[in-house]
DNA sequence: TCAGCTTTGTGCGTCAGCGAACATAAAATA
DNA sequence: TATTTTATGTTCGCTGACGCACAAAGCTGA
């Protein structure tokens, strides 16, 4: 749901496309070609980008908002593949070829994102210029966080997930406040609920984070980054290296 | 290691280029290209194809081989992230642009492949043609594959995962017969090796397989679809969603 | 201010999978 | 054939996570 006008000048105040870090790293000319296109979207928490298996409309550029990737299985039940912040997008599919995915992109996270007709990413992705070699660098990224999540679920305990998650989180908001219930944390882990608030509550014992009804706040970021399993530095540095040097066209 | 002109030539009257999905889809053009460069190698069980983080030197394209991309952890524990048979290749990281990747590549069950000088492979990627659309497709299609391994490592027993695992080989054979120890498949699953040792004995008390001492025959398929959980079906039908137009080039 | 809802806390019993130790059996090798 | 090695079978205690039930505490709105 785009902005009303008066929405969007407020918003663009604080919101620019370059805020997203592929938006920014791509070259002068695809950025004069790509930004008139761009939308500034609202993203409240829970909203569905899409279902398993929808062809995808457009590709999300988020800024401040983090989206998950979420499986759902046949019961119900759900688990999280990864998650995108302003590092990357949503809509992989897209010009991967294949239009749709089996997993759900759900905002886990409010805030705003770019979002961009399909189309007019395939077309630019289709001239084969610089885009494709960045979109390509951020899909092995990807890849990456999932391959590192299946490995997590295999031989972490709840706790060293619960910090892997926080610090995925994290590394996507300027701040250290989370927005998040238990059970909303329980359902992307999925994990039971009492294991989310029994993990929590050992963490807020030993002073890393404090949390009440809905938000969380991060007190000791070293300490979550001891306390998490080696999951979240193995994939955060290959993403540094896979997006480091980018070419910056920061204005 | 290439195979001695004698050996090639006995090797050559079974194996075939063509034999690979990938290769086979890819137009004729690309074909006359490439396949002058294919270079048939032996692929003996256990052999390292790459290292996590080493720069890959060849694509891989399996013809009746099956490979495993395994992460190993710190501690030495491991977890399999998602398997390549004749419907794939390995090393997308040399077209991602990442040149290399945080897991390991490891031939699970003998055979042979055909490799290409990763520089080729780039130089081919590069003319942005139809091969381009083809190895995206297939990227996607691993990337199905391992968010669906992240679920099931997830949410499934051993049993159920040991069926989907046994299942994921099959369908990368010929013939039902695997050669593969408990200890094995207890490495690639990341689990214990007794656990497994149960949940075959399971299989077998319920004839659906019959085992020992490293080589498995599987008895009854329908009853391991029954008995795996919903990952095995969920990857398998959106690979062939992916890769089911692809243009064929039989020769 | 009271009722109703959401969020978090806690205490069960149960069970799958773990780690370790050891037993058996089939192949390989001498 | 005897010996060693490799593969599989089995047991036992332990623990992390589960499912369930219910309690407590913090918001929200009449």
């Amino acid at each position: 749901m785009p902005l009303q006008a008066s929405q969007q000048h407020c918003a663009t105040v604080k919101n620019q496309p370059t805020q997203n870090l592929l938006l920014n790293a791509a070259p002068a000319d695809v950025q004069q070609r790509l930004f008139p296109h761009l939308e500034l979207v609202e993203m409240p928490l829970g909203k569905v980008l899409y279902e398993s298996g929808d062809v995808m409309r457009y590709v999300y550029f988020p800024t401040n908002c983090i989206v998950s990737l979420l499986y759902v299985m046949e019961n119900g039940a759900s688990a999280e593949i990864s998650v995108v912040g302003y590092e990357g997008l949503v809509g992989v599919a897209l010009f991967m070829g294949g239009e749709s995915t089996t997993s759900r992109a759900i905002v886990q996270s409010a805030g705003f994102a770019y979002r961009l007709l399909g189309q007019r990413m395939k077309d630019e992705f289709n001239r084969h210029g610089e885009l494709l070699q960045l979109m390509l660098r951020y899909s092995q990224a990807l890849l990456t966080q999932m391959a590192q999540t299946a490995v997590c679920n295999r031989h972490h305990s709840i706790d060293q997930q619960l910090c892997r998650w926080l610090l995925l989180s994290l590394d996507r908001l300027k701040d250290n406040h989370l927005v998040m219930t238990q059970e909303l944390i329980a359902n992307m882990l999925g994990v039971r609920r009492e294991g989310v608030t029994e993990a929590a509550g050992r963490l807020q014992k030993q002073g890393v984070i404090d949390y009440s009804r809905g938000h969380i706040v991060v007190i000791n970021r070293p300490k979550l980054e001891q306390l998490s399993c080696e999951c979240y530095e193995v994939v955060k540095a290959e993403t540094d290296r896979l997006l480091q040097y980018l070419p910056s066209n920061n204005t």
